[in-house]
DNA sequence: GCATAATTCGAACGTTCGTTCGGAGTTCAT
DNA sequence: ATGAACTCCGAACGAACGTTCGAATTATGC
């Protein structure tokens, strides 16, 4: 019976997981590895096979199909990193730092977890039906979250609210400037999360909220 | 004798391109679609050779193989765009003007050629071997086109220059910001390519030049 | 210790993949 | 008209793909 929770677990489920959700964590770890390597569609059932040391067929008890470990791997981590920022936005109501412990937070979560961010970058559109609109849910949230920090700074600046399409394009901005990392980022030879996060900050603060150049 | 260039063109090469040469720039349109459409890894010969109306075998009569595909069209757009910025920026010497000028050309070509550039960024990092090399040696070229562009900014600016790590920063945060919208730009409802280069110029030329914040 | 359920696997399923082969059709200078 | 070169294709190659199945193995509750 396979790709089915366990019933019941032993007796209650005092431990956060249960020893199938505990594989199943260790299964989507090494999946994460395996797309992170070879990208989603160059990396075969196989090759994750290989790297988790299960059979193939083994690995089916754990889930249904190929595209779910996507989906799982994408809506954990991205489920997770919004959690991080909520918490981290708790308290604080200053609209500079709000938009500083936006940009800090996302870049420290993906250097901190750099292949499961490229996973979800680099196949973000790749997930089609119910899997896809729940990811692109997130994401929208994410997004709105983002857009009203820099609504919220320009009001705190006494600036005029930039326009709808303004707006979008600033945070679209820095999602790219964010999300290109794992094209370049060398953890050996490039700056940490912290410096970058200063340096982009700068960039993006500046840049949105000093006038228009001559 | 599938793959070889003919031998002789018919009297002279008057014409630009032979027909052989026609004949491969059209699959190299279509292949560049169909990559944009599924991905390189997605994309099979048999897609290729629906969407271009040939069979599977006639296909191999213009290339080697499918890699070879994604080096041509990669190799031909990029060097594009470096001919094109050099064109560009001939005579000018402004220094802000010119970091403008790099700004506009590489979204103009971005939004003007989606196809190709989607495949020139997503699929970036997949070719390897001595493909693999010569992209990657005009990349780093362009980089380098780039790098000096901020620097002479700076120096006519008189202000102090970037360090090597902030001048890395500050260049990849800008091919991130222009590279990303292959992922949200519609053409359709999203402001054109001058529109964005003036937006983005703005956050970035403002970004790097103004004294760090408070 | 025993029945039950959870876990794992070897082997195979049918499909699709990139690529090749021999030959048929076409073009063109002579 | 003829032969050489170019262009194109139907059919097939072996390999790899995602997935499944029945059985063996291991753990669990009683």
């Amino acid at each position: 019976m396979p790709a089915v929770a366990p019933k019941l677990s032993p007796a209650p489920d005092s431990k956060a997981d249960s020893k199938y959700d505990r594989r199943l964590s260790e299964i989507l770890a090494h999946a994460t590895q395996v797309f992170f390597e070879k990208g989603y569609q160059g990396a075969s059932m196989r090759d994750l096979s290989r790297v988790s040391g299960m059979s193939l067929a083994g690995l089916y008890h754990y889930f249904d199909c190929k595209e779910k470990l996507l989906y799982l791997i994408q809506k954990h981590t991205f489920a997770t990193i919004v959690d991080h920022l909520q918490e981290r936005l708790k308290g604080v109501t200053h609209a500079e730092q709000r938009m500083r412990i936006f940009i800090r937070n996302h870049l420290e979560y993906f250097l901190a977890n750099q292949q499961a961010m490229k996973v979800l970058s680099h196949e973000g559109n790749l997930l089609t039906g119910d899997y896809g609109a729940e990811v692109a849910e997130i994401k929208r949230e994410y997004y709105r979250v983002c857009a009203s920090l820099v609504d919220d700074l320009h009001r705190a600046k006494g600036l005029e609210l930039p326009t709808r399409s303004a707006s979008r394009i600033a945070v679209l901005s820095l999602f790219g400037m964010i999300n290109w990392i794992y094209t370049w980022h060398n953890p050996k030879s490039d700056a940490d999360a912290s410096a970058l996060a200063q340096q982009m900050g700068d960039i993006f603060l500046n840049g949105i909220t000093k006038s228009a150049r001559s």
